[in-house]
DNA sequence: GGGTTTACGATGCACTCGCATGGTAAAAGC
DNA sequence: GCTTTTACCATGCGAGTGCATCGTAAACCC
């Protein structure tokens, strides 16, 4: 068995498995013997793959952001080429909402993995990358439909592609403190984009 | 000198100590014996007026909000009654930026409360009421604002002040990161008051 | 098919953690 | 003035931590 066992799916294994804890007690919590139990495996071979926690817990880092994005992009690709900027808009402000276990916890991670960014800047470098291109992908997005006549001329395309993001994101956050419901968090999405679109 | 100390007092000192902490590697980070050494005292103290580290943490978190509420409604009060609702909102938004080391300390400490909050729902009722009570108020300023004629009739003072707490929130994350400056965060609040004031 | 490399598993080590215990000195109460 | 209470400080304990070390079995290389 040895020898041929590929590293890269190793390691997701691991990153998965971590993920999954870190989402409930934040990400210093989770101990390398938590992880290794999490993902069946003995903590020895945790350390095979990664030589220090620190390491490890880059990796999962670097790994969340990527299907996080690949998430996030595949709901943009799919969506057909007669619907409306506004309903890709708002297909995309909904996929970012925390609503289901799974998104929830994702959102959990990244306010784990916030925080250590802040802490450690030069960690923040793996996904500083992935939002500026999501709002520059709506900028343009907005300016097309600005162009079509969607959109009055009065708005900024970078602006509001700007509050797009955000406001998912602080969203989510009243969905998980409890204090607000999903269909409070789409009707403030759909007010939003009931302004934008006029 | 037994007997005399004034309880609360040493509680906020150590609660203080407790947040100066927090606000680098969140609030699980800090342990007993870190916290009594920034407080100047020792562990034994620290355990004379909490009697567990969650007894103690829930401690700071009430008192981090309630310091964050009167910071922000002192703001709103030494407004003379002159200013517009717009300057009001924007003295406001900009205070809840975290733009110098105290607030965005603040904000970190929020952050780990929020985390807390999420994992230990009990303990979300303490800070769950002043965003609320915020929020309202908001609400009506922009209300009488709107029958004064300063607001278009087409917009939902609850839902415009939804995105008046949200935003500074949100760009205060972008801030502590480093991929948006101040004064970027500022012309955002700005852009957004000139979309809603016409 | 012997030697080297890979992929672990088991164990131990130094350290830190929250918390309990026991002591002490000083003020308060009678 | 003696007792009780308050306000600590010092110390220790058991559990858990990341990490290092050692052993070992299997696969590849020649």
């Amino acid at each position: 068995m040895p020898k041929k066992v590929d590293h890269a799916q190793r390691r997701v294994l691991i990153a998965e498995a971590l993920l999954r804890l870190a989402s409930t007690g934040g990400l210093e919590a989770v101990s390398l013997r938590d992880v290794a139990a999490e993902a069946g495996i003995s903590m020895g071979a945790v350390q095979h793959y990664f030589a220090t926690k620190e390491e490890m817990l880059a990796h999962a880092m670097d790994y969340a952001v990527q299907r996080a994005g690949e998430r996030i992009e595949a709901r943009l690709a799919e969506n057909p080429e007669q619907v409306t900027t506004r309903d890709v808009l708002r297909a995309l402000m909904l996929e970012m909402l925390a609503t289901t276990d799974d998104s929830r916890r994702e959102f959990l991670v990244s306010i784990a993995f916030f925080q250590r960014a802040v802490a450690a800047p030069e960690l923040a470098a793996h996904y500083r990358e992935f939002w500026p291109r999501l709002e520059k992908w709506i900028t343009e997005e907005l300016r097309e439909a600005q162009t079509a006549g969607e959109l009055t001329e009065e708005v900024d395309p970078a602006r509001e592609a700007e509050l797009i993001v955000l406001l998912p994101d602080a969203l989510s956050q009243g969905l998980l403190l409890g204090h607000r419901t999903e269909q409070d968090a789409a009707a403030a999405i759909d007010y939003h984009l009931d302004q934008l679109f006029d």
